[in-house]
RNA sequence: GCCGAUGUAGCUCAAUUGGUAGAGCAACGCAUUCGUAAUGCGUAGGUUACCGGUUCAAUUCUGGUCAUCGGCUCCA
């Protein structure tokens, strides 16, 4: 009616409203003087009520083709809608095509969808008739949690789901979606419960942002670094160390490469690099609190001659984690507060068990190692530390070209160690030093780590994805477990704490997250071959070898290929690759003693002389340069 | 771990209702010495992931194991 006050126009298009900035059905009556939004198919807010309708036309569907099915929840997600189901028969990915069809024709018949509100005991008993029994449970819950009386029950033409909403006013306002994939998942998330089938979809406004949805999953495919390390050769695995990757030559170069720019930051940044043991008496985990905490994801090995008792293993276990190692560091001498903060880095391999079902690419894997450090720091340092940390952070992720981040500040969860007074004053001291450099962030209630609070970096990638790289934790706990010390100026001993930081995280995931980042175009100085040399004919051979041989000498990783193949051939191969300089020697250049360089971009120089080359890649790397020296 | 799917040459993929496997690229050989994304011809390459079952006969049907993929749960 407001809409329709505005003009008829807005009304016949109004898809839902927003009142003082909450989203709510069109059906709403306002109440009291409030700020109001017409929500349309252009609004921001548009997908969210569309795909919420489209769970509920979706639903019908699927029980129009099979009554049989029960019906849980089907909620939006962040690109579509899912709803979950209790069904007899196993979905295929035929069905989906199926399912599709009979939601074009709920949607083409144009149905109102109408907004009820019915009593709870009504709502019980219709769907207790219906053999809904998780709608059952969820409004029983309701009813125990909020105490509500009421429920609101949408309906389009027959059938009815209980809902929120709020919900598109017709059924034909849904022109653009797509039934995704089929999975499983568990009634209420939780793992004890059984498992439902879940279809996901998503929907949009126009035909036009579906399609450029679709056309962005292609582009997210294509970028899959599991498949860019294989066509790359950076990395392999095997059957006989499942989650394990190996690093092949090419992969290689760009894990040391990394390992080489943390470690120059590291010096930049007062860190101290240790190196400690692979494999440790299980004592140590038991002292650190993980063998209690954290056993199921540890490696355990037993002597020969005992046998394992698994309440209470003895022999070895190797490290899943760096702490414990760098607590025994610590406490291996006394300190001083003048020797404070005491920050240890280590880029120790690390292994935990992960579920079998849970392992992805380098994302997710059995061993793997951090740019892990920690460091060992008064309460009063802990802001300074921070910042130290945050400007480490800043430098790192600009140099890769992640130039948007965002900070989540993690509070203490329910399964933790240590007294709530020491919680109190770990958060305090984060979320001061976060007020204190002015950085935004968002608070995760009960997301912290079991020995402290935390602070996660998550960054977006060139496509807009959101990954969780960095992280800085602040752990009150082990400085107890370890009896650690430091001695004050009132010559009294005092427990230091304990922050525990990375910055790319595990070196693997980062580098999964880098290759699907710049989509296996890396820069200059990460590149396993920067720069090929190519000549024309044999006639090119001695000043290619003898420019291969310089270019080497200026430490550029170059490839020399004299096949007796065609230009163009080769440099197909080369673009295949991803090389970002193509050196092209053909008689010109011989006579000239210039060169001919080829991009990546297709973009051709020429005549530049060899030493302005070499020292312009030279420059390249050593500055790790986002961009090459010729775009 | 749970739900579902998949596994054929180094890679990407074929193989009608069960009748013991084929292509392109890569590799190797020969010819070709070529100017900015594929030169031509030829050769070789397979216990169809692995272990069982049904059958005269299994890549195909079936049971199990392993691995991978899409999700769920988990992620110090």
């Amino acid at each position: 009616e407001i809409a329709a006050l505005i003009g008829p126009g807005l009304a016949k298009v109004a898809l839902a409203g927003k009142i003082d900035g909450k989203l709510v059905d069109i059906r709403t009556v306002v109440e009291k003087d409030s700020a109001i939004h017409i929500i349309t198919d252009k609004s921001p807010e548009a997908n969210e009520v569309i795909r919420h309708s489209a769970a509920h036309i979706m639903a019908e569907a699927i029980q129009k083709l099979w009554p049989e099915v029960k019906i849980t929840i089907g909620p939006v997600i962040e690109n579509g809608f899912f709803y979950d189901l209790d069904s007899p028969r196993n979905f295929v990915p035929e069905d989906l095509a199926k399912i599709e069809l009979e939601m074009k024709k709920i949607a083409d018949s144009d149905q109102e969808i109408k907004r009820e509100m019915w009593s709870v005991d009504k709502a019980i008993q219709t769907f207790t008739k219906m053999g809904e029994r998780f709608k059952v449970e969820i409004i029983q819950d309701l009813v125990k949690k909020d105490g509500i009386k009421e429920v609101s029950i949408f309906h389009q033409g027959n059938w009815f789901d209980l809902c929120r909403g709020p919900h598109v006013p017709r059924t034909s306002f849904l022109k653009a979606f797509k039934l995704m994939s089929i999975a499983g998942a568990y009634w209420r998330g939780d793992e004890k419960n059984p498992m439902l089938q879940r279809i996901y979809g998503t929907a949009f406004a126009s035909k036009k942002d579906l399609d450029q949805y679709l056309l962005q999953l292609e582009e997210s495919k294509k970028r899959d670094h599991r498949k860019l390390g294989k066509e790359l050769n950076l990395f392999m695995f095997h059957p006989w160390a499942p989650a394990s990757p190996f690093f092949l030559p090419h992969g290689a170069i760009l894990y040391n490469e990394l390992l080489k720019y943390i470690r120059e930051e590291y010096q930049v940044h007062g860190y101290e690099e240790v190196i400690t043991p692979q494999v440790f008496d299980v004592e140590l985990f038991k002292c650190s609190g993980h063998y209690d905490n954290y056993r199921d994801n540890m490696y355990f090995t037993t002597p020969a001659d005992e046998k394992a008792d698994a309440s209470d293993l003895k022999g070895s276990s190797l490290k899943a984690m760096n702490c414990p190692g760098h607590a025994l560091i610590f406490g291996n001498t006394k300190h001083s507060y003048r020797d404070l903060p005491k920050r240890l880095a280590d880029f120790g391999r690390l292994h935990r068990y992960e579920r079998a079902g849970v392992v992805h690419g380098l994302a997710r894997v059995r061993t793997f190692s951090q740019d892990d450090a920690h460091i060992f720091c008064t309460v009063e340092q802990i802001q300074g530390e921070i910042e130290n940390f945050m400007t480490m952070l800043n430098g790192i992720y600009k140099t890769f070209g992640f130039n948007d981040y965002k900070v989540y500040f993690s509070t203490r969860p329910e399964k933790r160690i240590g007294d709530d007074s020491v919680w109190d004053k770990a958060e305090g001291a984060l979320s001061a030093a976060l007020d204190k450099l002015k950085l935004p962030f968002t608070v995760n209630a009960g997301d912290g780590a079991f020995y402290g609070p935390k602070l996660d970096i998550m960054v977006t990638d060139a496509i807009g994805r959101a990954w969780q790289l960095g992280t800085l934790q602040c752990d009150f706990n082990m400085a107890n477990r370890f009896n650690l010390e430091y001695t004050a100026e009132d010559n009294k001993g005092h427990k230091p704490v304990v922050l525990h930081r990375a910055i790319l995280g595990s070196l693997e995931r980062f580098l999964a997250v880098l290759i699907e980042h710049c989509a296996g175009v890396f820069p200059l100085w990460l590149s396993p071959v920067q720069a090929v040399i190519i000549n024309i004919s044999e006639n090119q051979m001695g000043l290619a070898k003898e420019l291969h041989e310089s270019m080497m000498a200026a430490g550029l990783r170059t490839e020399l290929d004299i096949r007796n193949e065609k230009l163009g051939f080769k440099i197909r191969e080369a673009q295949l690759k991803k090389v970002p300089y193509m050196v092209i020697l053909g008689d010109k250049e011989l006579s000239s003693r210039t060169l001919s360089i080829r991009l990546k971009s297709g973009k051709e120089i020429k005549d530049v002389a060899i030493n302005d080359f070499v020292k312009a890649l030279s420059e390249e790397v050593k500055t790790r340069a986002p961009k090459g020296s010729y775009e």
